[in-house]
DNA sequence: TGTACATCAGTGAACGCGCGTTCACTGATGTAC
DNA sequence: TGTACATCAGTGAACGCGCGTTCACTGATGTAC
């Protein structure tokens, strides 16, 4: 049973990439313990070898996510300047994309309506996850030269998660698209983001 | 057990008014069929002489909260001028009232994410509530004289609901306040609805 | 270098529990005579 | 008007099921001698 000295912390790796996708695709509530083992191949007793609980294993997973699309965000702008990269951060969350692919996406819209009614451990790590992305918001409004970057911020992001959720949340195609685009243009008009004005700055 | 003719059609309202309430306070799945009849003062085996089960029963719920709400709205501004109308719209939803109280609220606000998980019928149902919200809307933001009325509708409905979403998502107090205020003094100043405007238009 | 043993990641049966649903029943009512 | 009966909203025990968690176990590995 055993493989190499490192085996564990490989499986364990494994085990929260799987958990986080899980997560965000069916709800904290939405998949089972037994699932995930067997998604990894293994059988669900093997669970407590490196979750206390489940809670435990969400709550990791959701540092783990929070993490990794703060660094997949800061890679995808890097070298753009700022009003472009602002731009580029919003268009890259109102996204088909993001709305197609909740299991590889952003915590906050995929799990909003489900936190009020998680246990304070993992409401603690959203909390976390909510006020770094509220302080990595406020810079790029302010490297972008916009005015009350501080206020701006979290209006901007609940903007970004209300559009996604919604779009997702509605099971019309048609009014799902249109939802997305009117939401997108509306919150890059409002920042001074629309093609033409970010052409002018470039 | 039979008390009047008209009893089980009352029984049916108080059952469907609990429901709405409880799916709105603990989603789809967080309410239990034995639960909401108990909260009736029924026992849990008489549920299926009102429901065919508990989707239907959940669909019908969310039906009636539909319903209410846009009635409910309609009152509040009843007589008002078109843009004190608006801002009084866009007030109590994104409010502290709206936030601390779910399950007396709007269903976009607390299911959002529960909906990508849900049934077909029930997600027919949320649907034509998001349609009706984004009519309602519309016609409001013409009539406030607000241009692009169409596509500004969706946005500003989506802005409406990651505010009150994303607030009642974040377990910091302090931080919950100021993302709803922040949020909704945002989409006013956006329709031009700031305070000292609406007075110079009264 | 070769052998005996301790370790512990992973196995798989079993647990208690809450869930949605079913069903034989009860008994106050409205109706037929 | 008084009596016998059909109705059906509501009762409460029971069902099968999936869940998170526990636990005695296995067996390949690293280590002690």
């Amino acid at each position: 049973m055993r493989y190499s000295e490192s085996h564990k912390q490989e499986t364990h790796t494994k085990l929260v990439k799987i958990a986080a996708s899980m997560l965000r695709d069916k709800g904290p509530e939405g998949f089972a313990v037994a699932e995930l083992m067997q998604e990894a191949g293994l059988t669900h007793g093997g669970f407590y070898a490196h979750f206390e609980s489940k809670e435990a294993c969400v709550a990791e997973a959701m540092r783990e996510i929070f993490a990794e699309l703060s660094q997949r965000t800061d890679r995808a702008i890097q070298g753009l300047p700022p009003r472009h990269a602002l731009a580029t951060v919003i268009d890259l969350y109102v996204s088909k994309y993001h709305r197609d692919n909740a299991d590889d996406g952003c915590p906050i819209t995929s799990l909003n309506s489900d936190m009020p009614r998680q246990p304070e451990a993992i409401r603690e790590v959203f909390d976390k996850g909510v006020k770094g992305m509220v302080a990595r918001m406020t810079k790029r409004l302010s490297a972008a030269r916009i005015e009350n970057a501080e206020s701006l911020a979290p209006a901007v992001l609940s903007a970004m998660v209300g559009a996604v959720s919604l779009s997702r949340a509605v099971n019309d195609k048609t009014l799902s698209d249109e939802l997305l685009v009117a939401a997108r243009d509306g919150i890059k008009a409002r920042l001074g983001l629309s093609d033409a004005t970010l052409e002018e700055y470039a």
